[in-house]
DNA sequence: ATTGGCACTCGAGGACGGGGAGTGCCAACT
DNA sequence: AGTTGGCACTCCCCGTCCTCGAGTGCCAAT
């Protein structure tokens, strides 16, 4: 009972900060909530809850606001993920039915998402690795050229120049080709080192080098560090945050053009179906620590391939950034799913 | 002769500004330049270039700092293309030489040119207009659903999903496949057109919508309004720049993730082989009049394909800035004309 | 356990004032 | 005519001081 009540004075400390951006005090609370009770005993209760780490001072003489362990216990336990409105749920479908390819789709959620939480946005390409490839095909740029691309079933399609060893005609890369579709078709990318091991050795040898060539290409398109690919939006909205990042969002920005962190990021969150959350310090990235992550995977059925999320300040509208995260990664899964 | 050295004081005023980022007086003005002559003379000549507009004082009491115009005559009378430094060059062919396909040549150059002038760079894809097509490649996704892939000499690869009026067989779309490829072989994309109008006939009438289905979608990729491409980077350059956009870089940050601003942007100054200079209120995107334009077309040859440019604030430092972005577009005509 | 009362803290924000950089103008000099 | 030193003047910057008020912690009373 007691503590039902700190737990309700905790969530309201969070609700008043999210959406004033000032510390909260006493009394401003018992005004803007019906707690039953006075703002001395109030008092009461935050003293304990600071004690708990879940509130700060910013100063002494100032309110409370939350910690990020204050955060955590409001996303935990006291806030479910606030459904959308179904005006809402059409404005996604429709703005995402559009698209006219794979690309369009993922610039077009990652807008999208931005713009519904007012923050900055992660899409993932889905993986090629837990994809099929549907199609692949060599094309000769010169003497010794050619380009390689790989067409997944999630719509996905990867180049690759290749070096070629030695010249190449016009027909060795047709008999190339045509060798290497049959000996790979419809094998996934795990399967495709074994498949294609013994193909060079069936040709002359002058060409042994090239075809080799193309296959270490093409194996290593599918690599897992190479292949995963991220766009992100809304950047701008940052700029709202200049407060909260004190001086510098710089390095914040400097960390989100960084595909590598995004992907440890996105990686972090984006094992489940469920949506994660990350707050402040819980962030691997250090230069995001001043900021909370909101994200989730997406895919076909029960296989996640890939993952999408917000960045924003710990203080952010977080049932409401769950749920638009949620909607987004649903709506992919089902773009996915209708191929 | 007088003239002279008004220019000389101009040109003073604007590295002087450029470089401490504060208003410059007539005092340190003498004493950081060999001007020859006594404070109270330059407080004369800042006087007269005032009245002609191109200095101004932020209030009484204040040194001067440059207007657009004084900008403006900067670039146009008083500085040279400052070559760059033959390290400099090392480093821009090295970093992009490594890059496997075009995606890869596109991010690497607007990393770098965001690196050198610490600024916000853009790139543009080739143009798909201006090129020829290799290769056409048709792929079933199911039974009303392919996936149309165009690939360029310029190593540009595009894609587009297309939804077909009626079920289609692996087999109908293997002959609709090769008729298009022989159809368009050789042909640049601005002849497309004509050279398969009449190819829907040849077909049964079942099949027909859908072959002209997949035509009007082949076309409608190279279409100018649809085919544009842009990359930016350096993003977190702005923030460095808060001082200048006084209270709102969100603004900017916006107009910078719309494609569309930026098409029109880099449009401008593209045309030509020559660095262009657009400075604040030249700008015609009115939420870009802070900030100036530094860009350049490259291409094959005499053919521009595309834009490369630098966005930053009006006081930024010209010549380093237009030689960074001539130097990567001219690596970036280099490594197409290898293709 | 809750409450009203009270003394205390401390930041925000306004008033004040000296210091200094910079200007414009003028009379004198070359 | 162009240049220069001198000088009065203007205002911004910045540090200091002070008041105001929101907010706290603690205590005695219920």
């Amino acid at each position: 009972m007691l503590e039902d009540r700190r737990l309700a004075v905790l969530r309201a400390i969070v609700e008043d900060y999210v959406s004033t951006r000032e510390p909260v005090g006493s009394k401003a609370l018992v005004e803007r909530h019906r707690l039953g009770v006075s703002s001395a005993t109030i008092r009461n209760d935050m003293a304990a809850l600071e004690e708990e780490g879940y509130i700060a001072q910013p100063h002494t003489s100032a309110g409370r606001i939350p910690t990020d362990l204050g955060y955590r216990a409001f996303v935990d336990r006291l806030s479910g993920v606030k459904p959308m409105s179904s005006a809402e749920r059409r404005a996604i479908s429709s703005f995402l039915a559009g698209a006219v390819d794979l690309d369009d789709v993922m610039s077009r959620s990652v807008r999208l998402l931005a713009q519904i939480t007012r923050q900055v946005a992660l899409v993932q390409y889905p993986s090629l690795v837990q994809s099929a490839i549907l199609h692949r095909e060599i094309v000769r740029l010169g003497e010794t050229r050619a380009l390689l691309v790989l067409i997944a079933d999630t719509g996905r399609v990867e180049q690759r120049v290749v070096d070629l060893p030695a010249p190449v005609s016009d027909d060795d890369i047709a008999r190339i080709r045509s060798r290497l579709l049959s000996a790979s078709a419809g094998v996934t990318c795990s399967d495709l080192g074994p498949a294609v091991e013994g193909v060079p050795a069936e040709f002359e040898p002058g060409l042994r080098p090239s075809v080799a060539a193309i296959i270490a290409t093409l194996l290593e398109t599918t690599l897992d560090t190479e292949e995963q690919r991220i766009v992100l939006g809304g950047t701008a909205n940052l700029a709202r945050y200049r407060d909260v990042f004190s001086m510098n969002l710089e390095p914040v920005l400097e960390a989100l053009e960084e595909q590598v962190v995004l992907l440890r990021l996105l990686g972090e969150v984006s094992a489940a179906t469920e949506v994660t959350v990350m707050i402040g310090h819980e962030n691997p990235v250090e230069d995001l620590q001043g900021t909370s992550l909101v994200g989730t995977g997406y895919g076909r059925g029960e296989s996640l391939v890939a993952g999408v999320g917000v960045v924003g300040p710990t203080r952010m509208d977080y049932p409401g950034t769950m749920a638009a995260v949620r909607a987004v990664a649903e709506y992919l899964s089902r773009i996915l799913d209708e191929n």
